[in-house]
DNA sequence: GAGTGGTCTAGACCACGCT
DNA sequence: GCGTGGTCTAGACCACTCA
């Protein structure tokens, strides 16, 4: 292993740990090398190695055994996300082993309606856009994602927006806004006017995850509300204690 | 501050800051002292109060500023939950500004079908402990909990078993068992033969919640099959990065 | 008893924000 | 420039599991 100077060494640790449990280096069920024995084989210390696999750890990537050791925890296959990663829907759609597209359904201009205003600290009428995308798995429907994000941010013309992208990046590009926090309010509800879009029946239920980004100061960036098909994809999570 | 030796430093540092913060003894938005002032403060080094600020943080309670300080994140009223927590109904619930109580519905002994003996590890037909607890908010009912559990990890008679505790606690005294990671598929759901006890109508759809409990050596330890009322309460929950 | 992960220390240097 | 948080080191001791 070479370490590069440019990221921070843990990162990169991070990253081929990561890679080493998805490629099966290191297979599922398998005791990993003792932290000693991977502060060595990088050349970092003790303590470098300990940030990395915590994190592994809460994503349950990996079980780790007081006076035992560390082993590759065996379902990592069963899980589609984890806590992290319940807000990038590509991803999510991708580990449930679907071939995942984007379709940019709408960028445009609108006004913010009462609730919008209050929770994006701004007044009633101002103009937000709305950024309304359809995630597909193998070729059908499975979450409408539709984003509102003020006006006054926008960085560059709204024609240049390009709704592929994750809405972090999106953000960043076109708003130049880092994304601190999310919240989200998970609930069942009815398709209603967004049923033939998904191609499901107007009394059907779906999954409604309402989302509210933020800034590392508090200041509210983007709402999101996402309709997710759960008779194709039910996110399964993971959360590990300790 | 006079710190006992019997429990982790960390940990007795993490509720005296945990406690401050909900006490509002640091405000919301107010900034907290340096992490230099903090160690001097608790006689503590500098990376033991940075693995505690670690923690609060990607819980949402504060937000880091590099460079500039760590504030009281002001939106954790708005929060019933974080990711650690929403296995914990009883809390959840609280936390949504209800008094709690809890109704054992039955602990009783039945067969395991066959999805659940695979999810178990165990063989179809053998015995199971069914536990069935109802989870009220204000005298509402809001959460209908039914945990399966393999019987042979029983290590007191039935009757012992008090359901007025929550899962993780069940599991320790009366199965010695110590859950290490939870899995939960979230999906959309009919309300059906679980309606009447929840006030609903039949044709209602609900929040499922769906978790396998596992022990730290991946033995499944419990299943939980949850249905909760989200017309009375959603979870919102929380997510920072870094 | 040997080896593992868990906790903690006392330092060093860097990156960043503010003024 | 100063103070903040971010990264990293080298070493100590403890708690635990397993043979």
């Amino acid at each position: 292993m070479h370490l590069s100077r440019s990221k921070p060494i843990s990162e990169q640790v991070n990253n081929v740990l990561r890679e080493r449990i998805c490629n099966t280096n290191y297979a599922p069920g398998e005791r990993l090398p003792s932290e000693s024995a991977l502060s060595k084989e990088f050349g970092v210390s003790r303590a470098t190695i300990r940030t990395v696999l915590a994190k592994l750890a809460v994503e349950g990537l990996i079980l780790r055994r007081q006076g035992d050791g560390t082993y590759v925890n065996e379902r990592v296959e069963e899980i589609n996300t984890h806590l992290g990663g319940l807000w990038d829907f590509a991803h999510l759609i991708e580990r449930s082993g679907f071939e995942v597209s984007i379709q940019s359904q709408a960028v445009e201009k609108v006004r913010a309606s009462e609730e919008e205003a209050r929770v994006l600290a701004i007044d009633i009428d101002d103009e937000l856009i709305l950024l309304k995308r359809l995630f597909l798995g193998n070729g059908s429907p499975i979450i409408l994602a539709k984003n509102l994000i003020p006006a006054s941010l926008l960085a560059v013309p709204i024609e240049k927006i390009d709704g592929n992208l994750r809405i972090r990046e999106i953000m960043k590009q076109y708003f130049l806004q880092e994304i601190s926090f999310v919240t989200v309010e998970i609930s069942s509800r009815l398709a209603e006017g967004n049923a033939s879009i998904l191609n499901l029946e107007q009394n059907a239920h779906l999954l409604n995850l309402n989302m509210r980004f933020y800034s590392n100061k508090n200041e509210p960036l983007t709402i999101g509300d996402n309709y997710l098909n759960d008779k194709i994809l039910k996110p399964r999570l993971v959360q590990a204690w300790h």
